[in-house]
DNA sequence: AATGAATGAGAGTTCATTCAT
DNA sequence: GATGAATGAACTCTCATTCAT
């Protein structure tokens, strides 16, 4: 009679594989239409299963919604993650590692953007939702700080805490930016444009961390 | 009779009153519950009005988002309009009138951001939102390609549009940040940090235009 | 916002004319078929309305089954309550007021028996049909009880209490029996056997009061 | 390949031992939930065994109930044979063969009274159901009658067979009030006066057989 | 013009039953 | 024979919208 008990926890490769169509097709579903236009038979039907069976592995529709957020945010967090160990273990200047930070947030953005919103929204009335999404922002905080701080000795700023969030909007926004082309201005510029940002918010005048990739043509 | 013909469009005072508080009622919910939660009998009731007089006044519950969103674009627009004007005509440090800025651009995020993020997930599905958020976004850019153009001359970036979107993104950020508490750090160290990076970026080394607000204590 | 104000209480009479309709349409069906075979579509169905209209009258399902029970409880408790009238004011021998009264309550019982079954079983799991069945059950014990009481002085019974339970015990057998046509027996004669039982059991040996209606036949 | 050799009809003990395992479970929770809220995989589950075996051994949910109901008319009709046979046999008085019957049926009314309520709901619209209860009235009337002319010379009364249908809806209500704890009266004292009145109805006045368990406390 | 009761399409969800393994 | 994942018809309920008054 426990509730907990009719959900299925997959350990069949076969069932996992289910699942994570489920998965799947609603994280594309969420992402393309939000979370009220899309509907849980259509997300059954493009995993190509029945609706009964979407029941049987989530409790309701909202219990999927957070099984795709954590899945997001999971990716994301890999993501970031790797891209924050170029920042401290590689010896590029600081330049190259933002941008090569910068070019992954887009990619993972442009794919699942809708999505990000999409929890914001429901953030507000849903503490579910807000609890992980507060949870998911900590972690990626802890982390950027932890990067910042090990790469103090290179930098100008003496408040690492505000410049790791000033650094986050900076960056988020960019990125945003470049994955929905809500730019007008070329994706590259733009992307050079905020690593001149970040680098002189950041860096020491003529610090060689931040030298530009593509030196000024010579007159 | 076309069907144009069926949507009244007020004249006469009481009625554009109606209108108004049929506005104001719908912008408050969708800001407090999203499009989707915010049933049309609720806003015609908050309005102290009946849902039929809601439906003669709006073909229907998505043509009143549209109005509200506009409202609100509107009014944000004005405001930056405002703020704008200041760092084109004072002569204030810009650092002052980009705090100045960033202020009021708080104040009215914290009225309506959910709104916001709401027409961000509409505009994914639905082209009428997709259009005029652009709109917006051109009208907001220009102005402040514009500003940014009339101040060129105490800057040092050259590529001034890459510069404004870069700056767009870096004070959105900081405004979401702030006006939704989701800061770890004090309002007003972000709030000076923004500035520092947005003085780093634009400004000459030593640009008085920089100056943070409060002088270093002296020894 | 609050659920209070979205059912309709209805003042008007075309309203109350739709209430009671839908009450009526879900008293018959429930009585037919029981809680579950019965569906909300088919209830407003049968009464000329919409589903939505169903409930903007009545929260759920269940909301409505409720006061199908209250309904029912308060005109199955006028009926008995008329009929102990009978038993206290009037000068009749008692055997006579019973069968007026067991004859009454065949009435009710033959069009809602199934209700009461039905309530019977939802009490088992629904708290809210328990209690209505207990104050039900305590309105009808107290009623007779008293009435009871005011005849004691015709009895020979002692336990006036436990006496009362039995009369209603067999009363109830009586009149299930009868209203839904389960005996073997003339209705008649079932009657009379009943209202012999009970007139052994509450009256003295010879009391004028326990004569049966039709003497016997002269030899 | 007819449809009835799909059901099997288990000759071997291991079979047999499950067919009796399932039906265990379903008695158990059809009188706990009733018939509707009782799922068959539930049913599975409590005999321990899969959904697809329950379907290997009977038709539909349905036939299970039914199933189930035959197994319950069968233990309450040897009870009640076990009961008859003491009025029958013994040299007991009336009176205490009547309470030792009472208490019997008190046991069994306890653990399976959803079930039957939930047989006369369904009763109603389920033809099946319906003759099956008639059948087992039938039975239970015959044994009953037959005991009760046993035992004519007893009695006074001269209509057997309505007293027979009389007595039973008696001791139907007050086995269900004593099982159900419905009465506001102790047990004991309602148990005496429905012996009370059962000997007043059927016996002469001062007949031995009525004569009460504890002789009244002398003065 | 205004009202708000009424509509009904369509959403989320359950569970008796089947059938590939 | 046994399994239990999968099915999908059918249910309850919501809410944008209409239209008789």
């Amino acid at each position: 009679m426990s509730e907990q008990t009719k959900i299925r926890s997959p350990q069949q490769s076969r069932s996992i594989d289910k699942k994570e169509r489920l998965i799947s097709s609603a994280y594309a579903l969420f992402c393309e239409l939000g979370f009220y236009k899309t509907t849980t038979p259509e997300i059954a039907k493009r995993a190509g299963l029945s609706i009964g069976c979407l029941y049987s592995y989530f409790k309701d529709k909202h219990d999927l919604f957070l099984t795709v957020l954590d899945r997001y945010y999971e990716r994301f967090g890999e993501i970031r993650a790797d891209a924050l160990r170029d920042l401290n273990d590689q010896d590029l200047p600081l330049r190259d590692s933002f941008r090569s930070l910068l070019l992954k947030l887009v990619d993972i953005h442009r794919e699942s953007s809708a999505l990000n919103i999409e929890a914001r929204i429901l953030a507000y009335s849903d503490p579910a939702v807000r609890e992980r999404q507060k949870a998911q922002r900590t972690v990626v905080r802890e982390a950027v700080l932890a990067s910042m701080r090990a790469n103090a000795s290179r930098m100008r700023v003496t408040d690492i805490e505000a410049a790791t969030e000033v650094i986050d909007d900076l960056f988020s926004g960019i990125v945003h930016r470049i994955a929905f082309g809500e730019s007008e201005v070329d994706d590259d510029r733009m992307l050079e444009a905020a690593l001149d940002a970040a680098c002189a918010y950041l860096l020491p005048p003529d610090s060689p961390d931040g030298e530009p990739r593509r030196p000024p043509i010579p007159t």
